[in-house]
DNA sequence: TTATACCCGACTAAATATATCGTATTAATT
DNA sequence: AATTAATACGATATATTTAGTCGGGTATAA
C-alpha cells in the first residue's frame, strides 16, 4: 500500500536525466536505455508531459524532450495530480461517494492523515529530485 | 497511487467500534451490517487480528470479538505492516531488487520523501484513530 | 528519400486488491 | 442431544488498477 506509480518514477528519472543534460534533446530511446525502461512506456509519459508543458519536444532526428526552465518550481502534488489524477490514502477524500460515509467513525482522523502526507508533497518541489 | 487498502480501513473502522463497546464480543456480522461491509472479508481481518493479538475471539452464540487492551499504543507503521506487509512508495525501499538501481538518480531524494511518510505514522498510534 | 524520432489511440498482460465459498469447529440455548 | 450462532481457515473467484505492447501516423534532418 502506499506506493507510487512506476508512471511517476520513469518521469522523474527522466526529468533528472533531461536536467542534467540542459538544453539538448534527448531521446525517450536513450533514456529508457540507460535505465532500462519500457521504451513505449517512457514515450508515452513523456508526451503527456509535453501536453503538460512540462517539457519541449522536437520531432526528427536528433529529436528528443527537454524540460521547460520553471518545472523545478511545481510541486510535487501538482506534478504527481497532473500525470496520475487525485491523490488520497482513501476514496471518500477524492469523490464523496463511499456507503460508508455517513457512518464512518474514523473519518476525521483519516483527513487528518491524508492532509498530513498532502503536505509533504506540497512543501517539496519537483527539482528537489530532478536537480 | 499513495491509496490505504480496504482491509485497513476496515479494521479501523471494526477497532473503533469494538473499542466503544468496551468489554462486550461484538461479531463480524453486527459490524458488517453497521459500516456496509462485507462480512466474510472483515471476518477474515478480524481472524488475522486476533492472530496478532490486537483482539480477544470468542466462539459459539455471543461469542465475537474485543479489543485487547494496549492495542491502542501501537504505532499505526506497526499496524498496517502487520496486516499488509512492508509499506514503501517505492519497491526498492522495501525488496532492493529493482534493475535501475544502481543506476538510479532518484534514489536519495525519493527514499526521503518515503522517511517522511513513514514518520507520520510511526506518530501515530492505532488509539488516536480508534478512541 | 531514408532513417530517426515524436504522436496517439487501442489493446493486452500482469499484478494487486477485493470479495465469496465451503467446510470445520466451538459453545450457548433449548 | 439437537439447534443455532458464531469463529477459523484455506481455496477460489472477481474486479480494478497498473504496467506494458502494438500499429499506424507525422515531422524533419541528413
Amino acid at each position: 500500500m502506499l506506493k507510487l506509480t512506476r508512471k511517476l518514477e520513469y518521469a522523474l528519472i527522466a526529468l533528472r536525466h533531461m536536467q542534467d543534460k540542459g538544453d539538448t534533446f534527448i531521446s525517450a530511446k536513450e533514456i529508457a536505455d540507460m535505465y532500462l525502461i519500457p521504451q513505449e512506456l517512457l514515450a508515452k509519459t513523456l508526451q503527456q508531459m509535453v501536453k503538460l508543458n512540462y517539457i519541449k519536444a522536437a520531432q526528427g532526428p536528433h529529436g528528443g524532450y527537454r524540460v521547460r526552465k520553471g518545472l523545478t518550481e511545481i510541486s510535487m502534488t501538482q506534478f504527481m495530480e497532473d500525470l496520475e489524477g487525485p491523490m488520497g490514502i482513501v476514496d471518500c477524500n477524492i469523490n464523496a461517494e463511499c456507503i460508508q460515509l455517513d457512518n464512518c467513525n474514523i473519518r476525521l482522523p483519516i483527513k487528518k492523515i491524508n492532509s498530513n502526507i498532502r503536505a509533504i508533497f506540497n512543501e517539496i518541489r519537483v527539482g528537489d529530485i530532478t536537480s
